[in-house]
DNA sequence: AGCAATTCTGCAAGCGGTTACAGTTCAGCA
DNA sequence: TGCTGAACTGTAACCGCTTGCAGAATTGCT
């Protein structure tokens, strides 16, 4: 019983220091034996964990984060979980993420560039080893932070191919060149888009530059009648197609920026008895479960969240132990084809 | 230049004592000048705030913690985000915590006891000061964990109004046996049922029970072709509608136990030109965006996740800081009735 | 001016682990 | 038996911040 207790040590927890005296050795002994088994001999090894066992010690992470510099947290900033992808991709990255031993902190920006700011530096105040963002743009003093502190980093749901740091997910301009392409093979010329605001959203931004860049190789460039903006309901998707359709000349095409817009244009299309894809075809930007069982299924470019998640988290992870964990970095959407695209109609 | 210098102390970072040493005062002020403004003379404040903008000190969360048992992290595990309903709470509870000054630590289940435990450990290692879990059942030791350890927490998306413990969310017995009487009330008899499975999941099990309970009282029963169990894709939904639809008698309702497997059971409907509501009734557990727009609109139990998960937040917080915020505990779903339902058809 | 009450500040001892460094033990060998 | 080195274990100084306690400075009163 020493005459000089701790200053405010709660009671009833135990400590290294209990494990150790319980078990007859020092605190540095236990320690190895937990973090270097092999330094310390069988025995006394088994004792040990027998000791933690009884006493049901638990080691306070606090501590060790500030002895070791390390906390084996990784933060994440996703724009919102209200999308599907953004909230598969969360669960793959924390699924990852533990197999790897660590634990995931979230934070949801609201594609706010100045929250995301202040949820990164709550994060490295929280001592996380690294982070995962998500597009490309970010507030300029995010920059200087990451860089200030030296802390890995890894952006997901963008690959430009051409940007510095590290970027992991499919590249949205490209890819969208690509569909658009498609429709443009097919025989379309008279595009509309169904866009997502492009505030704060680079990614939204990139795909438009693709619609953009496929059309002008063919000297089109979309009316200004046939361009609406929302964001990602289904609701948004049906009057934004009312918008576009009702408008002359009608396009024969619809590109949608995100699942839900294109959900919601092929539902008010059906809705109207607007022949799809007679009349029309629609096509998508992100693949999710309801369209491959709408009455008339939508073609859409199938992004791979989970792995873009997955990855982003095995390659941050790697940055951080400076250890070459395979990472794929490009993830190159795959277009599939199903009812609601196809030849434009005849001239009349 | 001090003769010992810290055993590894990194070079470039820059510490409370930096921070005292500039500006010219004691570690105790300047840590005063952050957490309690008041002790400090306005002047002092005053350069010690420039100071640290100066030196752009970020200040360390694990010496923080260590110091003062306390994280301001709050652990949440949820069975997974691929349902839009935990996507929906999780991306609430994080607004609320940041809102009240904590950050989320996430992990997902996957619908596993045993993994539940061992991420509420781990979280427990983490120091984080209180859990939000998903539902009434876990691992037996996962209580004594929480017991022995003092965890404040609270168990969400329930709430079966005599149970230990504080839950938050709809009482999914009774929600769901509402359900069912509203569909005995326009009359139908003969009723199945599209549940999900109910492995590890009490709310599906309790949503099941509602449905009998609710049955019982008419002296009526599931009959065993009625009831299919399936877990919550669209897909399954499909199949499960058609293992209940070709069996004798027919049902003249369905009742789903979640969201997608009412999509799922709409959609074959519709695809094999059964008549909803007119030859049967679909009417489902949660609703989402999609239900209000399919060419048949679904009956459904609107539970508001993003409720469940805000009010969850605040009651895991107000049980840390032993402050009454106000806490809605009990969430009643909202019957939704669209087109899907109405009264069975006229006996042939 | 003398003295107590008030305010501010600084000192230094923690918080609970990790780990460099030193000490101990003991097998192996001349 | 004496000596050497390998294999373990223990001592104690941190990691960076908080905070009880005490001392210093300032103010108010008699």
């Amino acid at each position: 019983m020493s005459v000089v207790e701790g200053r405010k040590r709660h009671p009833g927890s135990v400590g290294l220091r209990d494990v150790a005296k319980l078990a007859g050795v020092s605190t540095a002994t236990v320690s190895r034996a937990i973090n270097n088994p092999d330094l310390v001999s069988p025995e006394l090894r088994q004792r040990i964990s027998a000791t933690i066992e009884q006493l049901g010690w638990v080691p306070d992470g606090a501590a060790k984060a500030l002895a070791t510099r390390r906390s084996y947290a990784i933060g994440a900033v996703f724009p919102t979980l209200a999308t599907g992808d953004f909230a598969r991709a969360t669960n793959a990255v924390q699924k990852e993420l533990q197999g790897l031993g660590y634990t995931l902190l979230l934070a949801c920006s609201e594609y706010d560039a100045v929250q995301e700011l202040a949820q990164v530096k709550k994060f490295a105040e929280r001592g996380v080893d690294g982070l995962i963002l998500v597009g490309r743009a970010h507030h300029p003093d995010l920059y200087r932070f990451l860089d200030k502190h030296r802390m890995p980093h890894v952006f997901s749901f963008v690959h430009d191919g051409q940007d510095e740091g590290v970027c992991i997910g499919p590249d949205n301009r490209k890819a969208m060149a690509g569909l658009t392409n498609y429709l443009i093979e097919v025989g379309h010329r008279t595009i509309a888009v169904l866009a997502q605001s492009v505030e704060n959203n680079d990614r939204a931004e990139a795909r438009l530059n693709g619609i953009r860049d496929a059309l002008a190789i063919q000297g089109i460039a979309v009316r200004p009648q046939h361009m609406a903006v929302g964001r990602w309901t289904i609701e948004e998707g049906r009057e934004m197609f009312g918008a576009v359709w009702d408008t002359t000349p009608r396009p024969t095409a619809i590109v949608c920026g995100n699942a839900h817009l294109a959900v919601g244009a092929m539902i008010e299309a059906l809705a109207r008895g607007v022949d799809v894809p007679g009349a029309v075809s629609i096509v998508s930007y992100d693949d999710i479960d309801i369209m491959s069982h709408l009455p008339v299924t939508v073609t859409a470019l199938r992004v791979p969240s989970d792995e873009v998640g997955r990855n982003a988290a095995r390659s941050v992870v790697g940055m951080v132990e400076q250890r070459p964990l395979p990472v794929i970095y490009e993830h190159v959407p795959e277009l599939v084809i199903r009812g609601s695209s196809g030849p434009p109609p005849r001239p009349a």
